[in-house]
DNA sequence: AACAATTCTGCAAACGATTGAAACAGCCTA
DNA sequence: TAGGCTGTTTCAATCGTTTGCAGAATTGTT
């Protein structure tokens, strides 16, 4: 005995009757006689009767399952949008199966086969660092399965997406720092193939430029893997220079911190003669000291918003237009850019 | 056309063959001729052929996916039992399924269901706080699905756990701070009814008992949520109490930051007065300051050790004796605790 | 008692893939 | 020319469930 599980078919066995009478019975079905229905829902309940979801996908060419490929399960930001998923899907009947691709273009292609092998009945995606070839992708779309992608957009495919306003969050992040009185604000950039790195560097552009503080070249620094070391290297190094610095928009928490650190290190305070603030409101970033500043991002959010979408389009008819989908971020004050009180 | 996916009998039938041929020619089966081999192989390739893993699993009785259940995926400890769980799933060919239970027990007992309905080879549960009736899980084991624990130890059930050894690594950070000089150690503790948290009391209280230092009834706060907030309050109080204090062992770092919090708010040194330590070595701890001591969990690897006894259990032809795998913790000294140099 | 009307139940096909057994073609041999 | 052999292909059943349609059983009416 393979299975355990008790199908129609032995409970049909048992009453000397049907499959088809005992599909009626437990589905409520006009027809059936009370006393039939009542002996086969008992037997069911007596053993535990669950549907084959399995037999019914086939049946119903319908899984119910929505996949996700996702670099890490393990990053803060990543396993709250997971909640959010997992929490929207399961309220609408559906199951959760997750492929990490940690980051790697192989993995994440194989995935994909792989759930798309198991007919998912749609698709959530974040492409890792490594993508850039999107045939994988676009055979998806082929192949018509409902794909959103999230957090990490893709250029040129018709599929909608759910990702958040990098490029504001990194303005309030600046303008902030500009209205704590900030002038020379270096910005612990991330790598230059990511949208979402590119989008906060305009931001931070874009700021200066509105308050009218002349941009200097020497300010930005890429921090390709946004480690703390990195961060904390770059900006070490940056201080020894000699160039004046009051303020620091980091590209992500990791790299503020990094940056905190070095700062702290040579014995420049904090707030008080450079401000810091990061981007994405890490789990810690509450909890070091001096706690720093932060543009929340909602990953919760983004996770419904995502499991909505491709429920809805699931859901619909026919394919309609794709549509982006773009989550306010929150600017969080916190000490390390606080120097009004 | 719903699923746009190709099917074996798309391809039979535009080459005017039988499936069996179809099935038999993808499958390097012997006993068909070249010719029909090579136009079907290629067919296969130009429509991207995928079997179609539904209709596999009702033939096979076999879904070659495997279920989690586990209380958070907003946990750093969780996500990265997660990633070793999906990354040894995937080495095998196998697909997660993942659902939270939010620590909620009826969430819990429906994730279960779905997951038993989806007809998965194998659960891998982390009860829920809240989990303290077992006939849910003891349906599974009745039903034949091959189960195993993790993280949180289920009594009076046969089936296998992977765990860590909390009463060893309580027993270590205990003895550590000991050896620091701590003689009036105080023990922010967990809620009794998670065996985890009696393991970890249970070493605290041997590791005095062996260096002979009293016991005082007073020192053991219990956290029930362990929340920042509640062992600051906790540890506040404590303080005001007036009792001598020289050390506190929390069940797990957040409870470990509230009592460095209430500790320095109080204007008590670390750790020359008070040393502290915590449990589970989150991501925040090595970050924070002055960086706190814990006791790490090797998460990834108890993923992958779950995930190998699970897929063991898949594989074995009858139910074998179920296993307990203990793993060790380690013991990290950071600035909160280490008062030698 | 015969027939119609009303309940109730069963048959069979379908979803996609696999596989043992049967069937077919072509060729060689006795 | 029938029988046997080989090489290739098809048939049919299976997994669990649903559902249109047909058929059986029961009841009511005359």
């Amino acid at each position: 005995m393979k299975s355990g599980q008790v199908t129609i078919k032995d409970i049909a066995k048992e009453l000397n009757i049907s499959c088809s009478t005992v599909s009626r019975a437990l589905k409520d079905f006009p027809g059936i006689s009370p006393t039939t229905r009542k002996s086969v829902v008992e037997l069911a309940k007596k053993y535990n009767y669950r549907p084959n979801a399995i037999a019914l996908s086939l049946r119903n060419q319908k899984t119910n399952v929505i996949g996700v490929v996702i670099p890490e399960t393990v990053h803060f930001f990543f396993s709250t949008v997971i909640s959010g998923i997992e929490d929207a899907a399961m309220k609408e009947g559906y199951n959760v199966m997750i492929c990490q691709s940690n980051e790697q273009y192989e993995r994440e292609a194989d995935s994909i086969d792989a759930l798309m092998g198991a007919r998912v009945d749609g698709l959530l995606v974040s492409i890792s660092r490594e993508t850039s070839d999107l045939e994988h992708l676009k055979k998806v779309v082929d192949e018509g399965t409902p794909m959103v992608f999230f957090d990490r957009l893709v250029e040129g495919m018709n599929a909608s997406s759910v990702i958040v306003d990098d490029y504001q969050g990194a303005y309030d992040a600046v303008e902030h720092l500009i209205k704590q009185g900030c002038k020379n604000i270096v910005h612990l950039s991330g790598p230059d193939n990511l949208i979402i790195a590119r989008k906060r560097k305009e931001g931070y552009l874009s700021a200066l430029e509105d308050y009218q503080i002349p941009f200097k070249e020497e300010y930005i620094v890429e921090c390709r893997n946004g480690t703390e070391v990195e961060a904390q290297e770059a900006m070490a190094k940056l201080i020894d220079s000699g160039i004046s610095i009051d303020g620091v928009f980091a590209n992500n928490d990791l790299a503020g911190l990094g940056a905190l650190s070095a700062v702290k290190k040579a014995g420049i305070a904090v707030p008080k003669e450079i401000a810091v603030v990061g981007f994405s409101n890490w789990q810690f970033s509450s909890l070091i000291n001096p706690a720093l500043s932060s543009i929340a991002q909602p990953g919760y959010e983004m996770g419904q918003e995502a499991a909505k979408l491709i429920l809805e389009e699931i859901n619909a008819k026919e394919k309609g237009k794709s549509q982006i989908k773009i989550l306010d971020t929150e600017l969080i004050v916190r000490e390390s850019s606080n120097r009004l009180h």
